[in-house]
DNA sequence: CTGTATCCGATCTGATACTG
DNA sequence: CAGTATCAGATCGGATACAG
């Protein structure tokens, strides 16, 4: 899912929050599953990996990089051997599950009412 | 932003909801721009080309086309001359609207505490 | 174990031009 | 006005190999 970030080049007069930015740190692929699983509990990084299945080291690295630099999930290096690291949500990042739990309701909602994602895909495919 | 959507090769056990097949409705540039300029009512295709400045007239057609066949908008055509199409959002994608007030405001206070997009891109480009 | 470096194919978006 | 067709460039994610 790409949230297209906008360049601010022309300096727009104070829009309501520039939705684009403020909702930029869930972009990327299997960003929200990260926070979804981050929520039961810290991880550690090869658990994530097996928590979402399809996602490769590279991007959960990167992923989990920027989650970082975004405030939402901490790092800690257990100083175990062979290293082991454990990753856990923010305070501020708590605050974005139940934002996640209201998107998937709504997601599920539309599921049962005919649009779940093949029956989109096949109406976009006539 | 690129929700990936998980193709269900393997049948998993029920998980809570396949989280990214429930977000998938939000996926694609400026979809949610499009959802947060219809909360204040109805809107003509030219009118949104307006209030979202740097979207193209193709991707503004194709995330249309996409958020009415997932049920989130409604399409009319009014019998004016020349034709104008108006588009709302439908009661199910009203319910949108709150949890990407609850999503932006995670962002903003984000924002608030050094954590802005441009702080982010800083951090990661060290 | 926890990542990082490359390469590469898939996908998406924007610009432009054109139709009803 | 309201799109659609086509093309080119940019971005992104996956696989593999390798490093600390």
């Amino acid at each position: 899912m790409v949230l297209k970030v906008r360049k601010n080049k022309s300096p727009q007069p104070p829009k309501p929050c520039a939705l684009t930015h403020c909702m930029a740190f869930i972009s990327g692929a299997w960003a929200p599953n990260v926070i979804w699983v981050l929520r039961e509990g810290p991880r550690r990084f090869s658990e994530l990996r097996i928590d979402i299945p399809p996602v490769s080291a590279k991007v959960l690295s990167t992923r989990l990089t920027e989650l970082e630099a975004r405030g939402i999930i901490e790092r800690k290096v257990l100083p175990t051997s062979p290293p082991s690291v454990e990753y856990n949500l923010t305070e501020i990042g708590k605050e974005i599950v139940p934002a996640l739990d209201a998107l998937v309701a709504v997601g599920h909602k539309l599921k049962t009412q005919g649009h779940g994602v093949d029956d989109v895909a096949a109406k976009l495919a006539k």
